[in-house]
DNA sequence: GTGTTTGCAAAGTGTTTGCAATTTA
DNA sequence: TAAATTGCAAACACTTTGCAAACAC
């Protein structure tokens, strides 16, 4: 009887190709950092620390171009709540978040907790893109 | 029968007073310029150019100072859309916005067009600071 | 091979800070 | 006069850019 480890399906290799980006070592590397695992809200300086934390070598620029194309293809969400740092949410569906003014973290709220009945219309000849809501608690 | 210039009664020395807060030559100058007029939404850059143009001698360290000053005295809100500017809103009241992707304005939304009927409590702990409702439309 | 992607370092943006000089009460 | 405020320039944090080298297909 053999001892067994076992890892996680990546599906990062699916996902790159699905968005029609190339699987470099850099892109895989990372979305597996991102994807493989738990949603979350990382920074740009965040991520790059981790991925040389797990010996991958790649750049802080590179890791900003690579959190942009990402972004640009939907397989993540930027969101702005502090000034002078941009998070991405690895979770691309409809929900809200809770953040944290003190600690400047970010957390989930299911789109259902949220009970938004009425929108304004977007002003003549635009659409919305989106309806962000915030919840700012202090800590 | 002579003509006179009607100029507006300025609220801003009485604000800097109920506030607390010194009337500096700066200050006072600037909350003119913030709140004398329509309700806006205003970064520190074209405040700072604003105050230049108006022949107002004001450093941008200044500027900045001034509009913290003021947001944490309340005369301000501090409003986060676009990662690396903050933009100053001069009306406190509540209120929502449209943000404008394309061009970075920002525009009022009144509180009773938002239909916000539920709104998570706040995690054990913590106390809702502000609901933020931004309405992100493309252009 | 050819076009894409990367790394680096430099430049850019918006904001904050330290401190001497000035101003306010 | 004592304390608060200001201006300046330098420091800062985060992000973007330009281009040669490396890589994927």
């Amino acid at each position: 009887m053999s001892m067994v480890t076992v890892r996680p399906y990546s599906q990062a290799l699916d996902r790159l190709r699905a968005a029609g980006l190339r699987p470099t070592r850099q892109r895989l590397a990372l979305a597996r950092l991102l994807f493989d695992g738990e949603d979350r809200h990382i920074s740009a300086e965040q991520l790059h620390s981790e991925a040389l934390s797990n010996n991958i070598r790649v750049s802080l620029a590179t890791v900003y171009n690579t959190l942009h194309q990402f972004t640009d293809v939907g397989l993540l969400r930027e969101i702005v709540v502090d000034a002078g740092r941009s998070y991405f949410d690895t979770n691309t569906s409809d929900h809200h978040h809770f953040f944290y003014e003190k600690s400047g973290r970010l957390c989930d709220i299911p789109a259902e907790m949220v009970g938004l009945t009425r929108v304004p219309d977007a002003p003549q000849g635009f659409n919305i893109t989106r309806v962000e809501v915030i919840v700012r608690v202090d800590g």
